[in-house]
DNA sequence: CTATAAAGTTAGGTAGACCTAACAAAATAT
DNA sequence: ATATTTTGTTAGGTCTACCTAACTTTATAG
């Protein structure tokens, strides 16, 4: 039984319908992604619909809708992005999916690649009892079985460690998980390396003369000087 | 990934929507409930509308469309059946809410009372997969917590032993479960008197000279001939 | 710095699932 | 057998979430 009619939810409840949920975890995701990483905040009508798989007058639409419920911050032509309560019931979302995920695997021997589409179904499942259950039933795991950390109840997501791309092991793969430099022209600079968060690089070689890195980045050889190096986080 | 859109959905394949589901559901339940008990076949548009808790018109008009579908039967003004396609697909939600009931109470502790509201949104959780790896990981069980048959993949439900109640033992708790004769005179009164599927009964005496019974029905006193009983399956 | 392309918006339309109010048919009760 | 009640239906309206087509604003390229 749910205690929330569609008045009531408005006013009092945050409950979402199924497809707002997908639609502030897919800006969740899109800017997360890029949050350090790219020069303008927010995220576009149309990259959104690229995403959801809808037109971007459908995503123009909803996006005045979830405005109005204070959970994004919209304006006309610009760049959307979450509230502090979009993005709280997002990462719960997120939570749900990845509880999901990791059941899927643990538990009933999904295969890597399956879990995804059935969690994405799951992940509305409303019951906050459920999911508390889930978590208990898997341990409480901190990560999903794609790496993907797992928020906790209340939305905080583990804290990783994390090493300067600078003082790695050689021969060792990494991913990036985040940079300490956030102006323009390092991002800038990381754009066109095509480095983002997620990226996976490994160090051949550390130049003792200017402590510069010789990099293989998927194949790809580059060089990157000691200071760029020491704003990359990787684990 | 989906593979029917809306367009092939409704030729090619049976996907239903979550509402339509809920649906048949009520449908089967309904009519199964009473099947052997009542004198008339179907169920009416406001039965259907009170178990679903929406408004008769909005029944009627899903009605045309569950019949345009080729899942029940129906006429204006007639009691509305399921057809063959519709029970069996009725069958597989009926599987689905049972073994996640059985999955929160087994697996998650969940409280007999707590899992049915959760089972109602994970029951339509669209895997063939996903149950069938529920159902091994529940080691096949045959009844939900809730002591209700849980179908078998190919919508089978268990056979259960039953025995009349002309033959049970005397001060013990039995539950109705089928009727062996399905004349109007029979069933007729079986109404009257207040007994159908699920109704608790305990004999409390024999009667040694015509075979009839003493039964306490939850506390109200009935005498049954042995005819009668002999028609009343238990178990 | 304008022209063209890309991104975003508006208007108007559809389908599903619900509603109320008014009406018709069937069941029942006198 | 008719009056009344119950049951079922129709018509018309709402809201969500989608669409297409036409249009406007912003970005990019010559």
């Amino acid at each position: 039984m749910f205690f929330c009619n569609r008045t009531f939810h408005s006013y009092f409840c945050h409950m979402l319908t199924l497809v707002e949920e997908n639609y502030i975890k897919a800006l969740l995701y899109l800017t997360s992604k890029d949050r350090t990483m790219k020069l303008q905040e927010g995220v576009g009508t149309n990259d959104l619909a690229v995403n959801l798989q809808v037109k971007p007058s459908t995503v123009n639409e909803m996006l005045k809708r979830l405005n109005e419920k204070d959970l994004v911050n919209y304006e006309k032509y610009k760049k959307v992005t979450l509230t502090e309560l979009g993005e709280t019931l997002a990462l719960k979302v997120i939570r749900k999916h990845r509880l999901w995920e990791t059941f899927l695997h643990d538990k009933l021997e999904f295969d890597w690649d399956e879990v995804h589409e059935v969690a994405e179904q799951l992940e509305h499942i409303r019951s906050e009892k459920l999911i508390e259950k889930i978590d208990k039933f898997l341990d409480y795991p901190k990560y999903d079985p794609h790496g993907d950390p797992i928020p906790d109840s209340q939305g905080v997501l583990p804290k990783r460690e994390s090493t300067r791309l600078s003082q790695v092991e050689k021969n060792q793969n990494y991913v990036v998980l985040a940079v300490s430099d956030t102006t323009k022209e390092f991002l800038k600079y990381m754009e066109d390396l095509e480095i983002a968060i997620g990226t996976e690089l490994l160090v051949m070689e550390k130049i003792a003369y200017d402590g510069s890195l010789k990099i293989n980045k998927k194949g790809t050889l580059l060089t990157l000087s000691q200071k760029v190096a020491d704003n990359i986080l990787v684990g």
